[in-house]
DNA sequence: TCGCCTAATTTCATCGATGAACAAACGAGA
DNA sequence: TCTCGTTTGTTCATCGATGAAATTAGGCGA
């Protein structure tokens, strides 16, 4: 087992079978007719071979790679999990592969996804940037099979599969409100990164909707999270709890904060939502599973999952469709922990 | 922007330039000597042309991909997440791009992998089997560079990062026992899966484990569960309250089972540990931000990661050593379930 | 000024599969 | 028997980058 097979090529399946490395690829490829007799040959000599296309090979010739490229800023973050499996799925259907490019949300990575530098020759690429935003357009050129997830950040001629960050973030505020709560912090906001990141739209859909109620927001009750991690909404809620006059609701501006805010009660003993309510952003599967469950935002990632993939799929297919935007439903998921 | 180039090409920036083809590869790998007067005029005609390398290309000419493949069962599986991400965080030390094939532990699709079907021109592979084992030595041919993980399954000659799977699953049993429990169950059992597969072998240590220590193990306190879901962990967990006599500490074989089963416990009031113990497997960020914080077994995802990588390194850069098993270490952590 | 050595650049063939166009083999119908 | 249209298979060039080897330019000592 194992050989050192130094490649085999079509040719060599070929001599085998007593046929042109042509016809090797009509059988393999099966578009044009060949004799089933002939069929048969080549076949068994591909599997005395143990013959593999050059995928290299073929894409050079061809053009097309069967790959495409996902950036996102970390695959650790249970949302982008969750796009992940899904654009993998979707992707499956157009038999792609999937390459996952994580960015860590660093300027420089965004732009060298752009660039190609840090891509595969993939047929296309979807892309979350966090830190690019209005006015990096420039870093668009070249890049017209690109589909951008989020914020309509460009005004360049690019497809866009938006969620509606804002408006969920109004819908998970006013929740708040409504409820009875009067001193809503939220977690998560971001001063380094694009006015049109997740982050900072959240943010101000946050602060609006307070302010529209006529509620204060104190500058301590905007806790600042880089990465959005479990740690740091643990970190954060920490951060809260140790102030004079504590929050009785915060928003985490996604449910992994939201799991790390849950901990950080639970081990202070903190009941919730009794004493503080906690919403979060993203509604991935182990929202379902905390204790409490958590409430939190539905942003249809599914949704963006298939857009992302067919939007793609129309561009790679070279359809003259105008760039558009598509947006994507959200709803409040209510459960236990709001 | 988004011009429709059409592949721009090193002849074509060579041209713009005024050199060969030649020299603009040299400039951009950067192997030769290049006077800087020229190396400047080929850049800048790089970045007018937005000339982009032909990964294709290259790899047919060189062999190399930059690329390998990871073969796992399913991404959702927070271990996976955590695992996949430790391999691309590798990989990127060796300048590799990673592909992230799942397989869903189906038997045909990990036949797939090994063939080649599903699977892109690669440098290398690290697959984790689930459904395949002894006996299946034959799909090994023509994989030479190749890192199984998970148990020691095949006897041919292929690298193994082996975790150690009966020892810990005896220590996370035992530490049950010495804790005082007496009726523990498991959940994560999986009849149709491989003897040497993660589930039959820490079903076996557990059965073991209970045997050395005089304790029983009534058929309905082994709780089968396919996909290892968060929702087949509620299930389990929530099947074995139905019991007659439910166990007083319950043995997950994942966490993110684990997590299910802590769900479905606070859902109806069960304290934990008092009431009911839990414990998990895998030790994923998650586990220390439950409520409670759980008990788990650490089986060292780093260095199965860093591990698995480097002897795919070392395949590949073809230096000749025997086919090894390297096994990792793991250790029992103890928080609140358990 | 000549010769020689190194640095810089070019030429040429090649990796393996496939598009385009063509040739051979085969049957059917007149 | 001959022609014409399929079916089946072949030939040839090509995708874009790079290894190997050849060539030219440049520098320096005698």
């Amino acid at each position: 087992m194992a050989r050192k097979d130094e490649s085999v090529t079509m040719a060599d399946v070929g001599a085998r079978a007593g046929v042109t490395a042509r016809t090797v690829s009509n059988v393999l490829s099966g578009h044009t007719s060949v004799r089933p007799e002939t069929r048969d040959r080549v076949l068994r000599a591909v599997d005395e071979l143990g013959y593999r296309l050059n995928t290299s090979a073929r894409s050079l010739r061809t053009g097309r790679t069967g790959t495409i490229t996902l950036a996102i800023p970390d695959l650790k973050i249970d949302y982008f999990t969750d796009l992940a499996w899904r654009i993998m799925a979707e992707a499956e259907r157009h038999d792609w592969t999937v390459v996952i490019q994580q960015t860590g949300a660093r300027r420089e990575n965004e732009i060298a996804i752009l660039s190609g530098a840090r891509r595969q020759h993939s047929d296309g690429l979807i892309f979350q940037p966090h830190a690019l935003g209005p006015g990096d357009e420039r870093y668009l050129t070249g890049n017209d099979r690109l589909v951008i997830l989020g914020e309509r950040i460009f005004r360049g001629p690019v497809d866009h599969v938006t969620m509606a960050n804002t408006e969920a973030a109004q819908l998970a505020t006013q929740y708040l409100v409504d409820r009875g709560h009067r001193r809503i912090a939220a977690i998560g906001a971001n001063p380094r990164v694009a006015t049109t990141s997740a982050a900072s739209l959240r943010l101000e859909a946050f602060r609006d909707t307070l302010a529209k109620n006529d509620l204060p927001v104190p500058a301590e009750y905007v806790v600042t999270a880089e990465e959005w991690h479990l740690r740091d909404g643990a970190a954060g809620m920490a951060r809260l709890l140790g102030l004079p006059q504590p929050p009785d609701a915060v928003f985490c501006f996604n449910d992994t904060m939201a799991f790390g805010a849950l901990h950080t009660l639970a081990a202070r003993g903190v009941r919730v939502p009794d004493d503080v309510a906690v919403i979060g952003f993203d509604n991935v599967a182990m929202a379902e599973f905390t204790t409490p469950p958590l409430t939190t935002i539905e942003p249809g990632t599914a949704q963006v999952a298939k857009q992302a993939v067919d939007m793609l799929a129309a561009r790679v297919a070279g359809r003259g469709t105008p760039p558009t935007e598509v947006f994507t439903d959200c709803s409040l998921v209510v459960r236990r922990s709001a």
